[in-house]
RNA sequence: CGGGGCGUAGCGCAGCCAGGUAGCGCACAUGCUCGGGGUGCAUGUGGUCGGAGGUUCAAAUCCUCUCGCCCCGACCA
């Protein structure tokens, strides 16, 4: 390619709308361009990264058995009525009708697809397993886009399903596409890690998210320091505390507490440690059917934050956890949010491992105004349902009991499941088995975020010139930049000899033949993170030499002529 | 959806408070200049000031409504 023939697009200026450095560089280095909110156009340069990692997922996605297929991503919405989740799925479906007013929706995921599509190809369990994919755009209507291609509407994904017979079978897909997933990350050279996850609203039994480490991540993960555990903080548990309870040593008192309902508050105003002050918070209970129906206080120390995730998925409590209005606690306990403790309290009461082992406590006496002081469980209060309720934090002894956990941030590009049956029963998708009995086919399904991959690994390399690209991902392996092109035959004659000698070979390589000054060239070839740099100049051919330089090289060496092709062919094939 | 902010040339911004007929830098075009890290000079092109309505002799500026976008939160296979 020819600079002068190309669409470059480079951005010496950060737009004004872009926040983290992905988001900057994708605009200044001319991959994407906005068209509206969580819509992005991509631009040549970003289309030959977006290609290149297709490939690479692709490759290993073949390499592990599955087969590439392609679904629409317009959805009738007769599927997604017999799923259950026309219902269940909420404003992220951008729901459409047509012409003849049927109701279809953009595909945010193909679960309902290819269920559909399997249940009518597959006929007897001599079939499976078998696991199909596809890289296809999506469309999730995000009640707020940000960050670019990180969270955008619109995306590229590779979604994967596979179908068994037995949980057995299930097992070993699952673990081959874990494999797959590793090796994909691996190859595109980034910095990642699989994390237990939560499987949230889609259900299943074993789930597994891919992060790429990188500080403006979205999510929170929770690793061991002396192991392999890594969890999403929202699944990640924190044990119970080792020590018993202390035995009481103080009184109960009630004192008067006026205007504080916060824990920093009262620990201001007590003098105490926010730790010794029990905070008890209300949510909405439910009944089988999670419907709302009265409602459950949560308590944990003051100093610890509640995990949603845990509390929705405690028995009898709504999901997803949702805090109770002020008006509604103060018609069940007769006092504001503010002032709440578990000393008589009327409704039920989960406590946290690590609040179940306070003693002289302090905590709202279910007054206004009021707060208990020196509360000891089971002589004040009963202690109730004791379960795990709050976020881990650092420093707390990991789960599988070997080291401490550290919490970094991540960026989820990856997401594998086991489904168990959740679609193939509700859509009855099934096989004869070697009894010709029918079985309903169990299922998992393995994501990638294509287009995030690009955002989540600029995040991870970069510096203030521009992207520096993994080995497999840069538009183009190596950029030629003339000094005085269009001043020197010789330098001319150089450039396009070796250009098409590089071409011949298979090489990607960008010419940069604009009637620019050497900085500049230098500049927005460095912004778009081209690997390898040969600069011909008038000065170096009187020394039969070329100027090499890697991307990341501190400094230029000289190569000879004749050398040059070799040169490059190695460091390409070498990297 | 709650809170905050922003829409003025392709991009980044000033002007708005104290209304008087739109400006700066970059980019772009032309010429000269420079020629190894975003040269210098000169001359130019380009804007119904997000949109609609209102107040006024006069609105980018004041008022009302509306649309779009960004940030924080909530939300999120």
């Amino acid at each position: 390619m020819r600079t002068s023939q190309y669409l470059l697009a480079t951005l010496r200026d950060d737009p004004s709308d872009a926040e983290i450095i992905s988001h900057k560089l994708m605009l200044r280095a001319g991959l994407i361009r906005k068209l509206a909110s969580g819509l992005y156009n991509w631009l040549p340069s970003g289309l030959k990264v977006l290609k290149k990692v297709e490939a690479i997922v692709r490759d290993e996605m073949e390499k592990a058995g599955a087969i590439e297929c392609l679904m629409p991503f317009v959805q009738p919405a007769e599927l997604w009525e017999e799923s259950g989740r026309w219902g269940k799925f909420g404003d992220e479906l951008l729901r459409i009708q047509d012409r003849h007013q049927r109701s279809f929706c953009l595909g945010p995921t193909h679960e309902e697809i290819i269920t559909d599509l399997i249940r009518g190809e597959l006929r007897s369990y001599k079939q499976l397993p078998i696991t199909l994919f596809q890289i296809q755009s999506k469309f999730r209507d995000e009640t707020r886009p940000r960050f670019g291609v990180m969270r955008a509407r619109e995306f590229l994904m590779k979604d994967a399903y596979s179908f068994h017979i037995t949980e057995a079978s299930l097992q070993q897909t699952y673990h081959i596409m874990f494999k797959a997933y590793c090796n994909i990350f691996e190859r595109l050279g980034l910095h990642y890690r699989p994390v237990i996850a939560d499987t949230g609203s889609i259900g299943g039994s074993c789930s597994h998210e891919f992060h790429v480490l990188a500080e403006s991540g979205e999510d929170a993960i929770a690793f061991s320091d002396s192991s392999d555990y890594a969890a999403n903080i929202e699944k990640a548990e924190a044990l119970a505390p080792s020590h018993e309870r202390a035995q009481p040593s103080q009184s109960l008192q009630k004192i008067s507490t006026p205007n504080a309902h916060s824990i920093e508050d009262v620990a201001n105003l007590l003098k105490v440690e926010q730790q010794q002050i029990a905070k008890t918070l209300v949510v909405y209970a439910a009944d089988d059917n999670n419907q709302i129906n009265g409602l459950v206080a949560l308590v944990l120390p003051g100093h610890h934050e509640l995990n949603e995730i845990k509390v929705s998925h405690l028995p009898h409590v709504f999901s997803p956890m949702t805090m109770a209005s002020e008006e509604d606690i103060r018609q069940a306990i007769n006092c504001g949010p503010g002032s709440i403790g578990p000393v008589n309290l009327n409704i039920p009461v989960y406590v946290d491992r690590s609040a179940a082992v306070m003693s002289d406590f302090v905590c709202g006496a279910n007054t206004d105004g009021y707060h208990l002081t020196g509360v000891n469980w089971e002589r004040d209060c009963p202690l109730g349902n004791v379960v795990d309720l709050r976020q881990v934090v650092a420093g707390d002894p990991s789960p599988d009991g070997q080291g401490l956990l550290e919490i970094k941030r991540g960026i989820e590009v990856g997401h594998i499941f086991q489904l168990g049956t959740t679609y193939s029963k509700s859509m009855k998708a099934v096989v004869l088995d070697e009894n010709g009995k029918s079985q309903t086919v169990t299922m998992g399904c393995y994501g990638i975020g294509v287009s995030r991959i690009i955002a989540a690994a600029i995040e991870q390399n970069n510096d203030a010139n521009g992207i520096i690209w993994p080995e497999g991902m840069a538009p183009f392996q190596l950029a030629i930049v003339p000094i005085n092109l269009h001043k020197s035959p010789r330098v001319e004659e150089t450039c396009e000899k070796l250009y098409q000698e590089m071409k011949a070979l298979g090489i990607e390589v960008i010419l940069d033949d604009r009637k620019e000054r050497a900085g500049v060239m230098f500049n927005d070839m460095e912004l778009l993170g081209i690997p390898h740099r040969i600069v011909v100049s008038e000065r170096g051919l009187d020394n039969n030499t070329l100027e090499y330089k890697g991307r990341v090289d501190p400094e230029s060496s000289q190569v000879s002529l004749q050398e040059v092709v070799a040169f490059i062919q190695n460091k390409i094939q070498h990297k």
